[in-house]
Formats: C-alpha cells, sequence, structure tokens
DNA sequence: GCGCTTAAGTAAAAGGATTTATCCATGGCC
DNA sequence: GGCCATGGATAAATCCTTTTACTTAAGCGC
C-alpha cells in the first residue's frame, strides 16, 4: 500500500494538486469552501506531505544543526546542556527542527561541517564550543555560508557570532573583588578558547589598571572542568600563598577550586573568596553559594538561532553581537583577609 | 550562480546521469576508469549531491529521531547523555544523523511523533525516558512503525524495545544486600516508569522470598533525581529507624540519600549501606564510593539504533531485548550492624 | 453592454537525485 | 561465422511538492 500524496487529496476533492498545496500552506488565496473540504480530506487520511520533496522544492529544509565538541561526556554537560535548550526551544518554536553533529575528527576531516550546507541538509549550522584548535573553520570564513559560532568567536575573522560579553565579565569580577579590598588574585583559566584567553587577558588587566601589580594576579591553566580548576588552584596555592581570592574561567573551575580549598582548610569566602562564571545550576547548591557572573545561555542558544537563519534568508551577512552580563553575589566572596 | 547538480557533473565527463548516481554510490558496475573520471569532476566541483532529492528517490532519510522527556536540563543529563551518546556513536558509523526531539506537550498533542515518522523525515524514532503517563504511545501500538523504546517498555504492549535487565538488578542487589546480612532494606523507588515500578517489585519480592517479611522492606516514592533520593531517604528513615540498608532506584536517588544520611549523621557502609543502579559516572566519585549495578547505557543506546534500523528495512517486527547487568561492589555496603 | 480589476483555481515547470529495464559492444566458444 | 553470455553504460520513469504564470469567471463603474 503506497503512501497517501498530495495527488490522492487532490484527486478525492476534485482539485488540483496546486489547489492541495496552497491550502497546506495556508495561501489566503483559496475559498474558505474549498479549504475546508481538502482539509477534510487531509484530516481524514492521516496526510502528512513528504518532508523531501517539500524541502526539494522549496529549498528550505527547516533544520538546523547543532554541532558540539567532542568531549567526553558532552551530551551531560551543564554549559552545553544549558545552551542546546535554548537552541532547542527556539528552533521549535520556529518550526525548525535540530540535527545533532559531533565535531569529531571525522567531521573535521571528511568535510562533514560544509557537506551538510552544501548538501542542503540543513539551513544553517550553529557552532557551540569550538576551540583556538578548530582552524578549519577558517577555511569557511569567505564562502558565506549560514553558520555561527555559539558563545564564541575568532578574533580577527569575518564569522558571524553571538557571545557573552567576556570583557565585562573580566571587569565585573576584578572590580568586586578589588572592592572587597583583595590585592592578589589568582586566576584559574581555561585555555583552549579565544573566550578563555580575552576573559583572562581582561581580568588581568582589570587588576594591574586598578593599581595590582601583574605578579599579584598569577594564574594557571586547566581544563574547563572541576578537576581542571582543582589542580590549578592547588599548582597556584603552592606558589602563592597570599592569595586571598581565586578567580575561576567557569563555574566548575571555581567548585573544583573550592574543593581544594576544603583539602587545604582554607575557609571560603573568610580565608579566601572565590568567583566563577556563568552561573550554573550547580552554582547556586555550592557550599557556600558561588559568587559568579551570571551568562545566560539559554538565551544565547535561541539568539544564536534567530541569527541564522538570518543568515540563511540573506537578511544579514555577518551578525557579531555581545550580551549583557550580571554579577551574581553569593557567600563565597567577602571582604580580603590578610594572609601569608 | 546554481548549485552544482548531477547534471553537471555528467555533462563534465561526457557520461549519463546514471552513471554518476553508480559511480556516487559505490555501484561495482562502473568500470575503473569512468569511476576516476567521475570522481575527479566530483572533486573538483566540491560537488554534494542534494540530500533532499537523494532522500527522495531512495526512500531513506538516513536520519533517526531520538525523542527525550521534557524534563528539565535534561539534556544536561548522565542518564539520557550516555544514552544519547551511544545513539549518536552507533548512528553516524552507519552514515546516519540524528535528529533532537523532545516529548513536550506540544510534541504530543500535535502527533508530531507521528509526522516525523509518516513524513518520512527520519527512518525511525527512538524513545528514551517514556513514562508511564506516556499513553499516546499505545495508539501506534498497530501501526508497525518503526520506533523503539530505549531502556524502558510498555508491558503488554506489542512496542520494540531495549533494555537492562531490571529484574537480575532487583535481584542482584538485594541478594548483595541479604548476603551481608541485612534484615531490613528500604528501597527508594522512582515513580512513573514502568520499569521503576519494576524494579521494586522485582527487588521487594526478592527479598521476601529470602526470608524477609513485607514490612521489613518499607519503601517510599520519589523523583529519579538527587533532590528526590534525599527526600525520600528522611521519609523512611523518620518511620523505619531499624533500617541497615537503603536501595535507590538510579545512582542519583542513591547519593541524595546518602547527602541524607551524612546529615543525620549515620555513617555508610557502618550504620547503613547504600546501593545505587546504573553505575553514572559519578558512582565512582562519592566518598564513600557507590556500590551499584551497572547499566550499559551507551551500549542500549547503540544497539537501539540497530533494532530501529532492522524494523525500518522490514528485517524485524518486534524486538525486545534484555541486557544483562553486572554488580559493582564499591564501599557503600558493608556487613549489616545492629540498629534501632 | 464594455472593458477592467479581482478572486479562485489550474497547468506545468522546476527541484535533483535513484533505479529499473534496456541497449550495445565484446569476446569466447563451437 | 554465428550465437550467447557478460560487462559497461544509458534512457526514462519515478519520488512528491512548490511555485509561477496563466486562465476563467464574476463583479464593478460608467
Amino acid at each position: 500500500m503506497a503512501r497517501t500524496t498530495i495527488k490522492d487529496i487532490a484527486r478525492e476533492c476534485g482539485v488540483s494538486l496546486s489547489t492541495v498545496s496552497l491550502v497546506l500552506n495556508n495561501n489566503p488565496r483559496i475559498s474558505p469552501s474549498t479549504r475546508e473540504k481538502v482539509l477534510q480530506a487531509v484530516d481524514r487520511h492521516q496526510y502528512q506531505p513528504n518532508a523531501f520533496a517539500r524541502s526539494l522544492a522549496s529549498r528550505s529544509s527547516h533544520v538546523l544543526s547543532v554541532v558540539v565538541p567532542d568531549l567526553n561526556h558532552v551530551f551531560a554537560d551543564t554549559y552545553f546542556g544549558e545552551i542546546v535548550s535554548g537552541i532547542y526551544d527556539r528552533a521549535s518554536e520556529l518550526g525548525y527542527k535540530v540535527l545533532l553533529d559531533v565535531a569529531n575528527q571525522r567531521f573535521v576531516s571528511t568535510g562533514e561541517y560544509l557537506n551538510i550546507l552544501k548538501s542542503k541538509r540543513v539551513d544553517a549550522a550553529l557552532f557551540i564550543g569550538s576551540s583556538v584548535h578548530d582552524t578549519y573553520l577558517h577555511q569557511v570564513e569567505e564562502e558565506k555560508l549560514p553558520m555561527v559560532l555559539v558563545n564564541h568567536y575568532l578574533p580577527g575573522r569575518k564569522m558571524s557570532y553571538i557571545a557573552a560579553d567576556y570583557a565585562a565579565t573580566a571587569r565585573v569580577a576584578a572590580e568586586h573583588l578589588l572592592g572587597l579590598g583583595h590585592r592578589c588574585i589568582g586566576y584559574l583559566s581555561g585555555t583552549n578558547t579565544y573566550t578563555a584567553l580575552d576573559l583572562r587577558e581582561h581580568f588581568i588587566s582589570a587588576c594591574t589598571s586598578n593599581g595590582l601589580r601583574a605578579e599579584d594576579v598569577p594564574w594557571a591553566d586547566g581544563w574547563f572542568t572541576e578537576q581542571g580548576g582543582y589542580e590549578a588552584a592547588h599548582w597556584l596555592l603552592d606558589r602563592h600563598p597570599k592569595m586571598t581570592a581565586l578567580m575561576g574561567g567557569n563555574d566548575k573551575m571555581a567548585i573544583g577550586a573550592m574543593r581544594c580549598l576544603k583539602e587545604r582548610k582554607l575557609r571560603v569566602p573568610e580565608d579566601i573568596s572565590v568567583v566563577g562564571v556563568d552561573d550554573a545550576p550547580a552554582a547556586a547548591f555550592t557550599n557556600p553559594g558561588l559568587t559568579t557572573v551570571r551568562h545566560d545561555l539559554f538565551l544565547i542558544g535561541s539568539m544564536a538561532v534567530d541569527s541564522a537563519l538570518a543568515l540563511f534568508k540573506g537578511e544579514a551577512q555577518l551578525i557579531e553581537k555581545t550580551l549583557p552580563i550580571q554579577l551574581v553575589v553569593r557567600e563565597s566572596t567577602g571582604p580580603a583577609a590578610a594572609r601569608g
């Protein structure tokens, strides 16, 4: 038994294919009575237009690709999860479907990241969490393909992006700590994204331009994970015992740092203050609650969808958006104590 | 500039459309020399066949839908993340793409769960974590659509599924605790899936058929979360102070229970033993390490892909698979102590 | 009653592949 | 030399919609 097609509906209603198609696409040119007749037949047959024939003819798939990095447990990560939620929500609001892609070795080397667009399989692609190593993205700069970087960017490249204001993040965090009297602040830096490098640079210069010397803002590199923050914190504390505050590149690192402090019997915030970035759900549940700079990842995801579609429709050529951030003061920061 | 099509390649090589198509599909009927010639042209033009034309003609989209429940932070959950990883890995191995769907109100009420299949947008659909409330799935029982339930099932329904052996899980956990001398065991039950109900039932009957009375295996309902386990544990401990062991419906509940025990100054495992289910990554990092029953969620995900495709290709009508489980003994269980 | 606008439909041309049945040389065999 | 099997390639049908340009009929003002 062959599937019901638009032809069957047309025949049954005694109208042309075009009429059925127009009805299905809510074209006002069809009279209410005809419309009604067609819709009833559609209902009777439980007819669903073939998505491919549709995409083929209309030149739009109504599908978006979201590309996540090839990390362990990337599908169980609050950072990516929040962005993906924002993307999914907005996309389905607009009648779009979301296709999953992982930027693994194969994805890059086979040029899959181009193929999904060239084969018209998706209307646009959203790249979450690409790193400084993802030079393959450079190649598409000139092709004007509808792709956008989500909460990340490539400095000096003409690639669309939507990202939180990392410069402001650094400034706000630095000012908060400086305002509490801290004069030696350790920085736990993520390492492989431009936003991470940016954040570190801006944080350090915010401190130094407020009177601290460079050596008063020591930093250490690590992965953007609890473990990374834990290790980096140990490393810094071994070398700079008089630090009174630690700033993490994201909440996970800050949380890892708190575990390190606990082991070292340092009290937060009495002995040492801790600040994170993102305001992940976990930040509210640490003990003490983590002071952090809130990034609205859900919003970033949903705006990325709008931007990607604008590019796809040719309504824009290049979109570069920076979103406001917000300091969230909880209990992990307090006045600087004398240490050493 | 129009996109390059198969026609352009054919013209340039002086061969027919069919020839190009056959080359692209690795059909052995084409001579090596022609094949080479075509492939070079393809390469020169960076030609990518239009995915829709392809799907339309070949009647296969090479896309799978994975349907996750509409839970908070479902995209940042280790349980779902692990299954999705398994699905994604196996799917891309087979040249399949993965489409994301969330079983929210709209997805159900608009019949979207049927439309994705009827519109041929996807070859098959995988449902993760559907609950007892998802009665909409009953409707498709007879339609023989290529869909499979992942680590879940609908008792008495003819719907394909792949799931861990929950009966064995219950038995193994019960025997482990009974073997350690426990004679009053609390059970923290998830509430809204058939596997959860199954697990509880089997656990209780494993205990009673080994000499415990029903009142020695008290249980409480809760969400499948840390908070759910935490609350259920408090509830049980208030009422059954002589329990020497707690069994959680999954690792999260067990971990929540451990937080509760800590608050109550009960030592694990000296005062009370705790067992979980799943062997989530976190289980190895609790303190003490959590004894649990390992479910290979990654494997379940990847097998679900194979099953779904078998259904799609008509190689099978109904697939019902139960996967072996494994007890992982860590530090959270020990000999029963006298309490009460 | 005439020309013109508008509303309601329709015919037919894309859209870009896959696939089946068919065709045409060859080469081998007797 | 004639016949047949076979390997290599092709023509044409098919997949199912969208969309543009065109047709027809009705309605309107004068």
